[in-house]
DNA sequence: GAGTGATTGTTACGGCCGTAACAATCTCCT
DNA sequence: AGGAGATTGTTACGGCCGTAACAATCACTC
């Protein structure tokens, strides 16, 4: 494995030094918040296109379809609406999703019967095993990712993020 | 404020269950990863469009044009293939960026004397105005977002992400 | 100096996502 | 029973992003 520095990231020095600037400026600059909120959202961005780029799209799917099929594999079949809620998305972009996972012959919709407006996507026996081995990639894929840190660190790392999640602030009101 | 306990989140209650769920499959199962990798994407994604819908959307703009923007401001005139490569995305979005910014007024291209298949974006005084203005903004609400964690534990996760940064897995060899 | 190979920016195409608007349906209150 | 209001899923539209292919230009070697 090649060694490389953080110096040699393009992406890390270029942080490095915006939050030096920050810091020369008076407030609102807070180069804190800025580091923190850039490596956050760096990181998320770089592992979504690594697990888009190296484990799914080389099977012929996508994160998003394998995410929503995911959570039909531990829920069994679901409302749109409810994946909406789960996943903090628009309820027209599961529409879009399902479309795409259907067409595929992943996924089926199937009618409700308590409720005439609502239906269920379920997995078809296709998309039950393309979640299974999509799963085992991406989970061996994660797992790489954090190996710079010992298991302590990653504990630490994941209570962090959820008290984050846990204390989000407030939309602005209606 | 509204008091919100973890188990009224729907998606943070989703994320318990599958991590149960996990815990009782055999390997390459891995709860501790997925609840890593699940909650850092997840709260990436909650803070992206937070930003995109409480500061960027309100002003008429939208967050990658103003992570671009921003930094313009600090680097001044970049080349398209430099912004691509500290931002980790692709020339051709940085291309359809710049297209939608220089729409908008905010910023212009440039020709470069020494290399003229190159080009410099560089912010009008109408983009500059308007990163400031939305920076402002975007610090008071990143700085919103952590105010469940104390200094010294907003100091750790940022250096447990960088970490991450530093050591990121090899792309699959050529 | 000529030619091969690399680099830069762009375009075309498809997938993802949000907002807004809509019809169908359900809920609930009077 | 009936009607106002809420909910469900869908469609239309625009913005963002990646890959692939392309022309123009540069760099480097022979």
């Amino acid at each position: 494995m090649r060694k490389t520095s953080a110096v040699e990231r393009p992406d890390l020095k270029y942080a490095a030094y915006a939050r030096e600037r920050l810091a020369a400026m008076p407030p609102p600059a807070d180069p804190e918040a800025f580091s923190l909120a850039y490596h956050l959202l760096h990181l998320s961005y770089l592992v979504v296109a690594d697990l888009e780029s190296q484990v799914h799209r080389p099977r012929g799917w996508t994160l998003p379809g394998f995410r929503l099929m995911f959570k039909l594999w531990l829920l069994g079949p679901t409302q749109p609406a409810r994946l909406a809620e789960i996943s903090a998305m628009s309820r027209a972009a599961v529409t879009n999703a399902v479309n795409t996972l259907e067409r595929d012959g992943l996924v089926e919709r199937r009618p409700v019967p308590d409720d005439r407006r609502a239906v269920e996507a379920a997995l078809t026996p296709k998309g039950e095993q393309a979640v299974r081995e999509a799963f085992a990639d991406q989970t061996r894929r994660e797992q790489q990712w954090f190996t710079a840190l010992s298991p302590d660190e990653r504990s630490v790392l994941t209570d962090l993020l959820v008290r984050v999640l846990a204390n989000r602030p407030q939309d602005t009101e209606t």
